[in-house]
DNA sequence: CGCCATACCTTAAACGATTAAGTTCACCGG
DNA sequence: CCGGTGAACTTAATCGTTTAAGGTATGGCG
């Protein structure tokens, strides 16, 4: 098919190794010669067959993504993830290759080698996450890992107590007593931190926590009651901060059946921002995770790590800021 | 790293090529030393090397993934596109790649290479697109690509016109008498046709079409002009079909503004489903276009398409049902 | 003039798999 | 008893690249 060294290397007279020498930088060439094979390659349109480099080097320029299976159903936020990821390799020499889940049977053995993983939003109750995580391989997870788990060479967070003081310092800016928490899932670590970030705050303003725990299947008439025994307690709930993906304008219209709408000044904040969250009516104030940067730093990390001649001793953390996009009057 | 076919080889006191005679079903070798062969495999935990296969056979095992940069924005659609793909190469040999986006550059050249192509939602402003199909790669377009592009060898496209036709009835048996049409963009195959679907439904009908065309980062305020239009025509617009991804629920809540939400019994539809219509208050009717199923067939059709000896004379087209999902009293 | 170091290049081996082309040996028919 | 045949292997070449080791001028220096 394409221009192989070889051909190169017939065309300008010289060895197959010479060629490979000059292209790569390597000294054992003449800055003339050097300067000729480039001229060459590019006339030819030379480009090194990834295989042969791969096989010879042992490494296949591939990195896997993986993610946990009950992840990225309707989410918004990691298809975000993924463009960030996308954008992250696209001028590097790498490539992602998406990997199956292995969340049941934890096979990870049967992945294709991959010269590292990033690993999106580990949860707790994913087996494959804890086997990749424990195989050694260069891992980069996006949102840390649960304690249990084999630390990862590199983490990519967001400052989730920071987004979540800032929430719940507007819930109460904007009139409320008794913010409430709303969350759709207990399995990934950014959640658990801002349920712990959000008892924390409480216990410091002497508020009585209201966590609200869901999950996505639950029916609106079963969430709807959870949102009224709160509502009507005797130090009611009068705000709440909606932790979860793509939910907070679900919890809106159902708050609309019930007078208690952002439109009728119930404060409500996303957890998670969204185009969603902007075109609403009325628009939803939100915290911007920024999704794409995460993909997108994970993405430059890992690059980073495989440069690096060995492992770094302690994980490598990027602490990406949260900052809450305050909407509406 | 991993046991090799020397290893077994030398484990086993035979020549490495009969070993790979033995695996791969090849004749050369008895039936008895392929059942040993077979068993020390097992005990050895040997995976075939796929960089080396790769070398020798002069194919990768990767399909590339792409999609246009302006896609996946924010898409629930695209999202579950991914996991259907990603499921679809699940128990193959064939591993889906992430292609980056070369919509501007059109630089396909520097794409790694990889066995065939899903091109996920062809749209007709990508050049990168454009190239790829026309570099005669193996390729499956999810959604027809435009005609003026280079033919694919496989499709897997959406039953639009029935979709469009059912979506049209269910309006009209709400009560409307001119049911309008929003779009969201006109790159895609997938709106033009619904396009064309509803202007040939006007016309059967005798309803002069009302088509009101939006982008996706178009102002709530200027939607609002633009919808206002229609619903104050000497013959009003008295129902909506929204042909766009996660669109629908923002024109209700810029309906209800106005007092002509489908609670008011203004009928609208989705073109694509997801859980943001299931869980809308009120639920909005939709079509489900299954672009997990999508994902699924695409990988399962690259497979077959690979196997084969040559590529198809025809471009082999796989139209699946997209149902109306009627929601609401 | 002779010797050694150096620059520059070639040769060859290696990565791990597949496969065409040889090799060995038993067996069968004439 | 001998040539031919086929089964069951082995040998070796190959895919494209990298790199250690080997070779050959050339120049400098004693």
């Amino acid at each position: 098919m394409g221009t192989t060294l070889k051909d190169l290397a017939g065309h300008l007279g010289i060895s197959a190794a010479a060629v490979s020498m000059a292209l790569n930088g390597k000294p054992g060439v003449s800055e003339q010669t050097r300067e000729e094979v480039r001229r060459a390659a590019e006339e030819l349109g030379y480009r090194p067959n990834r295989t042969g480099q791969a096989l010879r080097l042992s490494r296949t320029n591939t990195i896997g993504v993986y993610f946990p299976s009950t992840v990225m159903e309707y989410s918004l936020y990691f298809a975000e993830i993924m463009r960030g990821i996308v954008a992250g390799f696209a001028d590097t020499e790498l490539s992602p290759l998406l990997l199956p889940s292995a969340g049941r049977t934890g096979q990870v053995r049967d992945f294709p080698e991959v010269d590292g993983v990033v690993v999106v939003e580990p949860h707790s109750d994913d087996l494959g996450m804890f086997e990749l995580l424990r195989s050694g391989r260069p891992t980069v997870c996006i949102d840390p890992p649960p304690p249990s788990a084999a630390a990862p060479w590199g983490v990519v967070e967001a400052d989730a107590p920071s987004a979540t003081r800032d929430s719940l310092r507007h819930i109460v800016s904007r009139g409320a007593a008794r913010p409430g928490l709303l969350t759709i899932e207990t399995v990934s670590e950014w959640s658990r931190t801002i349920e712990a970030s959000y008892r924390e705050w409480c216990s410091e303003h002497r508020v009585e926590p209201a966590v609200i725990a869901i999950s996505a299947r639950q029916s609106n008439e079963e969430i709807l009651e959870l949102l009224e025994r709160e509502l009507g307690a005797d130090v009611p709930c009068d705000g709440l901060f909606v932790a979860g993906d793509a939910v907070a304008p679900r919890i809106a219209g159902l708050l609309r059946t019930i007078g208690r709408s952002p439109e009728d000044g119930f404060p409500l904040v996303s957890g998670v921002d969204s185009t969603m969250m902007e075109f609403h009516t009325p628009p939803i104030t939100a915290i911007d995770l920024n999704p794409y940067g995460y993909g997108m730093q994970a993405a430059r990390m890992m690059g980073a790590l495989l440069l690096e001649p060995n492992r770094p001793g302690e994980p490598r953390i990027e602490r990406l800021p949260a900052p809450l996009v305050v909407r509406g009057t």
